[in-house]
DNA sequence: CTTGCTTGCCTACAACTGTAGGCCTATTGG
DNA sequence: CCAATAGGCCTACAGTTGTAGGCAAGCAAG
């Protein structure tokens, strides 16, 4: 296991890390391009701000390429999403996972097809309860 | 419905909030004795800095009583749940349902009363699908 | 009455966030 | 070859957050 503790990720450099994540290794400007096109009020000053941030806060890490850079994630999507989760049900439900999932599950009801998926999941859970392991 | 825009409630803040919501109408001295036997780390003047921040935020309220203040909620708990619940389900699963739930599912594996509860839940969300009103 | 503690009020201050702007250089289209 | 441009580097600046400290006034104990 070993979820090293992973730098804070405020919530707009959320939105850049998602894209590394997502398309990494990848360019400023592609992420900035990624940015704008679903968010147009995106500046690209901003974008490449908040990257510089991430590179000091190692986060992201960059390699030239050319004139470029091409940056790539220092840390796990999985780690920066438990440290965030963990946070979360804290701080706002007290580390009570009940009242989390009962709170999501009512405010956005899932579709029939998503209940069908959930109800495969609390199954997998019910058996796996003793042994799982997630390398 | 109407569900007003809460002020944005900091991590720390959280801690007052959640203990007010609980007892509220309470005093500055009871909720710095709430939060200093749980975790005598708190400075009794942080915690009264953050309840005049909460003050101006307009997420508390307080009128005196004889020397000292009690204090009141302006928002209720619901609401900001709400609100930090949509914000965290966006900037972390980019407003995904399902893998936040499969996520906390996974990570907090629930116990066997917990798992059954959580499929009556899911049956009461595949009934009211249509028409559930929340009052 | 005087002194000290409790509670409030105002002030401080550094780090982190959101949001850019200015300058410099290497590339590239004319 | 020269000018426009893209991309990187450094700087700015106000608002939020975490974390307190100092001062003042009432209430309580001696």
């Amino acid at each position: 296991m070993k979820s090293k503790s992973v730098p804070r990720i405020s919530e707009t450099e959320w939105e850049l890390m998602r894209i590394v994540w997502a398309k990494h290794p990848v360019t400023a400007g592609e992420i900035i391009e990624a940015l704008t096109s679903t968010d147009p009020t995106w500046h690209p000053k901003t974008a490449r701000t908040l990257l510089a941030r991430l590179v000091k806060k190692r986060a992201l890490d960059y390699e030239p390429d050319g004139r470029r850079y091409v940056y790539q994630p220092l840390v796990t999507e999985r780690d920066c999403i438990r440290a965030a989760s963990a946070s979360f049900l804290e701080r706002v439900f007290g580390g009570a996972l009940q009242p989390l999932l009962a709170h999501f599950v009512q405010e956005h009801a899932p579709s029939p097809e998503e209940l069908a998926e959930l109800r495969q999941l609390l199954e997998k859970s019910s058996k796996g309860q003793k042994k799982e392991r997630i390398p």
